[in-house]
This record gives C-alpha cells, structure tokens and sequence, in this order.
DNA sequence: TCAGTTAATGAACTAAAGTTCAAACGCGTC
DNA sequence: GACGCGTTTGAACTTTAGTTCATTAACTGA
C-alpha cells in the first residue's frame, strides 16, 4: 500500500466510524472512487488501525462473573460471550482482555506488570490498542526461550514495548531447565536475579492458563515431552499456570518438571493481583483448579468456559459444555474480526 | 429498555462488532426479528457501550481538519502532525505546503499560480522537489522590494523558475508605499498593471499568514514601523493576509497603512482558489482571523496550531474539539459519533 | 522494445443495514 | 369491556456496504 494510500485510509476509517459519514460521502470528499473508500476502510480494519470494545457484558454473563468471584473470593471476574466456536476462543478472549489491560494502561495507576505466557496472552497483546505508556514496565515472569514462537514471552513483551514505549524485561531463560541442577545454576545468574527481583515487584500479573490433557498445547509444541506429560498426568496435574501443574484441589503435583520451571513461584505472588485470561472448552478443568489454588484474584474467560467451571465446580463431573452449533460467520470486510 | 432488552442488546453488540455476525445471524441465534436487534444495536451505541478506537497519528489530525473545514466552508484542510517543536513550525508547515505545491503540479491542471509571501512560502519551494512545468506561470501578488531577503516574494518567485522552468512575474514596487498617494501612482505604472492583471486571473493562490503582536514578524524586520504596529493595535487588527491586516472577525482594519499595500485585495481574490500556509503558536488567533473574513479556501497547517485555532474559535471558553458545529452529516445508526 | 505477468481500478451487481409506517399491544380510565 | 393514547413490533422498502470481474495500468526481465 502506498504511503498516501495508507493516511487516505486512516482518513477514511476516521469518517466513517467517528465522522459517520457514508462511503459515497467519504469518496466525494477524498475524490476517489467510493470502491477504493471501501477498501482502504477495510484494509485499515485489517491492518488494526480500527480498533471496538464493547463497554456492557449480557445479564447472563454478569451471573457467571458474580457466582464465580464469588465462590473464589476474586476482585472481579469477566464473562464475555462467545463469538468464535472453537475450542480455543481466541478471538473472544483477547478482545476482552486487551480491553481490560488497555483500561489498566488507562488509568496509569500500575507502573510495573508482570507478563506470563501463551497463545492467549500473545493474541491480546495483538489487539491492544497503541498506547503510549513510557513510564510503564513490563516484566516476564517465566523463561523465554521457548521453541514455538506465537506462545514466546519474548514476542509478547516486545510487542508491548513496541504499543506502549514501555521499557520490558524478559527472562533470558529457557521455560524449563533441561535438570533441577541446570535450574539452580540459571537461576544464580544475575542478569535473571534481576529479572526476578522486578517480577516480584510487579502491581499487576496477568497469566495464561493451560489445560493437561492430550491435546495440550504445551505437548502439541513440544515444550514438554510425551514422557512428561505421562509423569504429569499419573501425578495427577490437570492444570498449569506460570509454568506450575496444579492437580484439581489447585496443589502443585509431585512432579520432576514442577522443580524445573524457570519461572516466578506461585507462592510468591499469592495475595498479590494476579489476573488470569483463559478459556476453551477442554480448559474449564485446568480453570477450576487454578482457581483452587487461590493465587488469582481476576479472571477473563468465556461464557461457554464459564458455565462449563460452574458446573464443574459444583459436584456435577460432566461439564456438559454446549455443543457448538453451526459454523463461524462468514467473514464480512467490516469487522475487526477478520484480521485474526 | 427493558432489562433483559439491555442484556441482549449488549449481546447484539458484541457479536456484531467483535464476532462480526449480521444482523440477520444475530437475530436468527438470539430469536428474535431482525430489526429488532438493528435497534438494539443502535441503543448500545446511543448508550455510548460501543467505543471505537481509530490508531494512528492521522486520526486526531483528520478530526481537526474536518472541524475547521466544517467551520468555516473550506473546500479542504490539511492538519499534519508536529515534527518540529519550535514557535514556528517552519519544517511542519513547509513540507506539508510543497507536498501540496508538489501535488498541483504534478496534476498539470493549474498554469498560472498566485504567490503571496513570508518565511513558510519561502521554505516551502526550497522544498518543492524538482518538476519541469515549462508552462506554468508564477505571479507576484503583491510589491516584491522589501528589506528583508528571506521572505521577499522576489526569492520565492525567483526559485519557482529555477525549479519548474516557469515563467514569473513579481511586482516591481515596494510592499508597503510610502503613502496612499505614492501607492495610486505606482499602480498606474504600466508594468505593474500587467503584473496585477495576471495576479487577478490566477487559478490558484498561494499565500501565507501575518499575525500581529509585539514578536511579529513584519515588524521584526522592520516591513512595518513601531509606530504602524501600535496603529493597527488600536485598530484591532490581530491578522495579517496579502498585506492586508484583519480583526478578529476578518474585517480590514481602518488604518493608513492597510491603503498603502501594494498588493492584490482580498475581494479581487474572494471565490477563487486561496489556500494559506501558515502555523505556529502566536498565529492561531491570526488565522482564525483570516478564517472569518472568508477568502481562503484551503488551509494547510500543524495539528498544535489546528486545535489552538478550533479552541480559540469555539468561543474561546468550551474546546470541545469532538463536537462539530456548524452541519453534521446525517445522523446514522451505527456510528459511535452519535453519543456525543 | 515488447511479451508476460501482476496489481489496481471501477462499473455492475449482491448483501446487509437502516427506515418507515400501519397494525398490534399494553395499560390505565371510565 | 371498551375507549384513548403512547409504545412496540415487523413487513416492506430504501440506502449503504461489500463483492465480483473484466479492463487497464504498471512493472519485469529477456
């Protein structure tokens, strides 16, 4: 796209959905075609220069967000509706969280942010609006060097640095030690001392929460093996968070792995604000568990997730997650959707 | 609104904006009519639930330029961002203008090109990139033998040619005549006759904008006497446009000195193409000055300078710089503008 | 220079959003 | 229960947005 092309759009997508005028008068105006409007408005779209939030949640939603911060004891739990059918709902997910990270970043009041991991994070941080925040800082809170590059902490934090002018630390780190002795000699170093030291002191956490089953992401990307998926699942994990495997009463499980996660202790974040965004049908297990373990104090997820951590939570096994009907929408220009 | 009107009305929203849905998908998953939730929407978005983010530097700048447009009968407005931090935005101003002088040229369309004067004009075509329009004309439109070089039109004109290979005129008479009887002598000369003749027949005109005060320019540079500057203080004269000071409401002042310019007048001038270049913090109430009187058709200028124009405009108490006056496009349903 | 390929354009068309208006509904009053 | 009056509803319609496709412009390499 051409430089002019690209403020023409700007100009565009700026009238249309703040000046409201319509295409044909946008193109009158610019003096082009009213086609060439239409596309320069959807490639803005496309290219995330339009960004939409949508400020209310549905009653529905507000009952789950108010029985689950309640049997958890959170500060606040929201519950959006599901747009995407997918196991994973991605879309759904980082919209409302780059919503609420955005409203953090808003309000100015949180000058230190510890940053955990996954597809869901890295998809947030993708739909965060820019915002310039130069007196903010972000910090990893885990090992960086993971092989697969869309769930990378690196990725996450630099993007953010990029959005915000924010100075951001990553932990130059793999996500787990090869041994606990390589453990201890990573964490000696005091490059990663330092790190920690501010992952500590952050005012705000916002994790991701992985499920452990045979579709787990973790396993898909082979940041941990089959052997320890084994190990994980005969000591009795369900859950992850911040590179912990939790059993369903939220302990961390008697596991090899657990002793070699470079990454901030549960412990030493509990009490603090810790903000968990997580959703997806197989996840609802893993969520309750995490919630168990009571280092979270805010929770992002979906409504479908969110029915499915109630029932579970409630006695009843079978978390009787809504069949997805249907198929996804198709893809009209105009949404901001599509640039996922 | 009912309440669980609110809920679903929430819902339609946000399956609409973030999951992208029609309407009619929307209606059909929530059973209900399809205008039904074409109305829900539109009440989110009345409620101001729905906010739309434009990213880029380009936003603010288009809405600005869209309010002085609006204001005051433009045929258009460019309002760049600021790169240059100084009084006067010299490099801002100037680069925008010969993109703008670049553009026309390019165009072919216009042959015969008015120029006014000062510091930004003259910046400007220094640069104008190099284009061969052998059959341009450039004209003079006002007396070129001023004191100071920087801003004589003489420069300026001279440049053009060098440039572009045009042919240029200039006005072989001083900016200012001694007296109103010097002045009717000097335009009955033959050679400035002709000169006036071609300015007056120019598509487009080119000027910049003076204002008044104890640092301005022309004073500065001793264009203007101490002794004429605090006659067209008590005058009210606040802008300064082809030689021609102006009150705040665009009116020529009565003073001696605004007889004596030897230059083209602003109702010879008025309906045709004029498009001022001109910014900087001291000039803001100038320019709106020249805004009111109505004979510039175009304005290029910073975006600092832009919203301290709109302020000052809007009464000089409320800035409300989002709200447009003057006539709004049609109200449509789904733009965010409509909360306001 | 020119054939071959790719990207950009806008007229014509289809789909969706938005509006209008008459009918239906709710609701208090007589 | 029937009357009056304001509100809500959706079928039918109008306007606007989005897509398609043939054509043109631009570029690329021999």
């Amino acid at each position: 796209m051409q430089d002019t092309d690209r403020s023409m759009a700007a100009r565009a997508a700026w009238l249309s959905y703040v000046g409201g005028y319509t295409q044909a008068e946008i193109a009158r105006r610019l003096g082009v075609s009213r086609v060439k409007i239409n596309r320069l408005i959807a490639e803005s779209i496309e290219a995330g220069v339009v960004r939409v939030f949508i400020e209310g949640t549905a009653a529905e939603c507000v009952a789950l967000e108010d029985v689950i911060a309640e049997r958890w004891g959170l500060d606040f739990c929201t519950v959006v509706p599901n747009i995407d059918e997918d196991s994973l709902p991605l879309r759904t997910l980082s919209t409302a969280g780059a919503h609420y990270l955005h409203g953090v970043l808003d309000r100015g009041a949180v000058k230190l942010i510890g940053m955990g991991h996954g597809r869901t994070l890295a998809e947030l941080v993708n739909r965060l609006p820019r915002i310039a925040r130069p007196n903010v800082r972000f910090v990893s809170l885990l090992g960086s060097l993971t092989r697969h590059a869309a769930a990378n902490p690196f990725d996450v934090i630099h993007r953010l640095t990029e959005i915000t002018g924010a100075e951001s630390y990553i932990m130059p780190a793999p996500f787990f030690a090869d041994s606990i002795e390589d453990k201890r000699v990573l964490m000696a170093q005091k490059s990663l001392n330092d790190v920690f030291g501010l992952a500590r002191a952050a005012e705000l956490h916002l994790v991701g929460i992985g499920e452990v089953g045979p579709r787990a992401h973790m396993l898909a990307t082979g940041t941990i093996t089959a052997e320890e998926f084994r190990e994980l699942e005969r000591a009795g994990a369900v859950g992850e968070v911040l590179g912990r495997f939790l059993d369903a009463s939220g302990r961390p499980v008697d596991a090899d792995i657990n002793q070699r996660a470079v990454a901030i202790q549960l412990a030493e974040i509990k009490g603090r604000r810790v903000v968990a965004v997580a959703g997806g049908a197989m996840k609802s297990r893993a969520i309750a568990a995490v919630l168990e373990s009571r280092v979270i104090t805010g929770l992002i997820t979906d409504e479908t997730t969110a029915q499915a951590v109630v029932q579970f939570a409630s006695g009843a096994s079978a978390p009787t997650v809504r069949t997805a009907q249907g198929k996804q929408p198709k893809s009209r220009a105009h949404d901001v959707r599509k640039r996922a």
